[in-house]
DNA sequence: ATAAGTGTTAACGACTTGTTAAACTTAATT
DNA sequence: AATTAAGTTTAACAAGTCGTTAACACTTAT
């Protein structure tokens, strides 16, 4: 399957030539011309991969990753920048998975990235989906679906269902997701879990044969079946 | 500090493919392809997790593990299996600290439970799994299983069956099970524990071979057979 | 026979968890 | 800049669970 990529760049004549080459090499590709309108792109459906110029009219590249990463914390955004930015400050911003390229590039360098890039995204983002009983997971789109009936979660309920999903053989201590997910253990957010165990078992509501457990005084287990 | 993973894989592709993506998380790999490589890796410098197929030329995982485990009762592992070998055999193997994962596995999914495992430490102790006469204790779900029937344990009952297990060669002085389950000893506590150890043989009550005896005035032991 | 040790059950109370709603934070929109 | 909206944390209260204690029966040792 090919891989999306959502570029966004404001010079027209680059852009296409980018496009132009992305597209030879099967990608499927959406140019933008500004921030904008790459913001609407990104709501309306899911990509594998950013293509961000720094500057952009309207809205720049970072503010724009800001706002990518609040939906999906995982998708991979390569920055494209004049050779004047500073360097620190892109490098300031990259969370682990980002990447950036400096004006005037070649092609090759741009696929070459693009192609690390993938192969380790493949693995993350697109099949980070998985079924639950009658419930589809999207890990891209964040979504729990049912049916026709589709649910969008927030960035910590679905983090919280995916941790208890790759762990639904065994429980999972209380701790364990407080380290995990918050960072830390402490009363209220011990409080907060139990918050979203709620919320999720109300999603999960219309199939009995998955269930949230607790086990009283340890923790948590996802069952399916 | 980067955790050192000892990787065997006898599939050229998945192992780059893997090793690939746990180099890119910053641990540091070794990667190989059969069973008598990795012993000799093992013994060559310390690890802090193995990922082993079950499947291997020269030497299968389990045995592999074996091997490990009497080098370093500790170290966790990691088997990786394709789906039609049957999970109970791997269930029952595991012991505590280890977990498996199925062919076909996404990378996020191994990922998760790298990072999980990791975090969990060498600290926490091995939660065992094991046998008592027709019974079987799962120390991961916290469960005592008789064919269908499963119950599941509180976290004292647990702890006190698994200390009488491990203890199954001689009598427990009931000063040690108390400094040892209730870190202090007096008469409550006592008469608890009276309590706890009739609840257990309660419990084990389907399967006559294995008793909880007492010896008077000295303490109790779990006889088997 | 008496005293201490153990077996068992049930009730109480402390603590954990479930749930809803309000308060607070942060980002998006006007 | 101000308002709205979304997401998370904190608060409050209800419900549930488990360990301890108490009570009484029975066993063992002296």
């Amino acid at each position: 399957m090919s891989a999306r990529i959502l570029l966004v760049e404001d010079d027209p004549a680059l852009g296409f030539v980018i496009k132009d080459n992305l597209v030879h090499k099967q990608y499927e590709v959406t140019l933008c011309e500004d921030g904008e309108e790459a913001y609407q792109q990104f709501l309306r459906q899911p990509y594998d991969l950013c293509i961000l110029d720094v500057m952009l009219p309207k809205r720049d590249g970072f503010s724009l990753a800001q706002s990518f990463r609040a939906k999906n914390r995982d998708i991979p955004i390569l920055f494209v920048t004049a050779k004047g930015l500073i360097e620190d400050k892109i490098a300031g911003f990259e969370s682990g998975g980002d990447d950036y390229i400096v004006k005037p590039f070649n092609m090759e360098e741009l696929l070459y990235r693009i192609e690390v890039f993938l192969r380790r995204g493949t693995t993350t983002a697109r099949e980070a989906s998985f079924a639950l009983g009658a419930y589809q997971f999207d890990g891209q789109r964040i979504t729990l679906a049912h049916g026709q009936e589709k649910k969008t979660l927030t960035q910590k309920e679905a983090e919280i269902l995916k941790l208890l999903y790759h762990n639904k053989h065994r429980v999972l201590k209380r701790d364990e997701i407080l380290k995990t997910i918050w960072g830390d253990d402490d009363y209220f957010m011990g409080r907060s879990l139990d918050v979203f165990i709620s919320k999720l078992r109300k999603y999960l509501r219309h199939d009995p044969s998955v269930q949230i457990v607790n086990y009283h005084g340890v923790g948590f287990r996802l069952e399916i079946g």
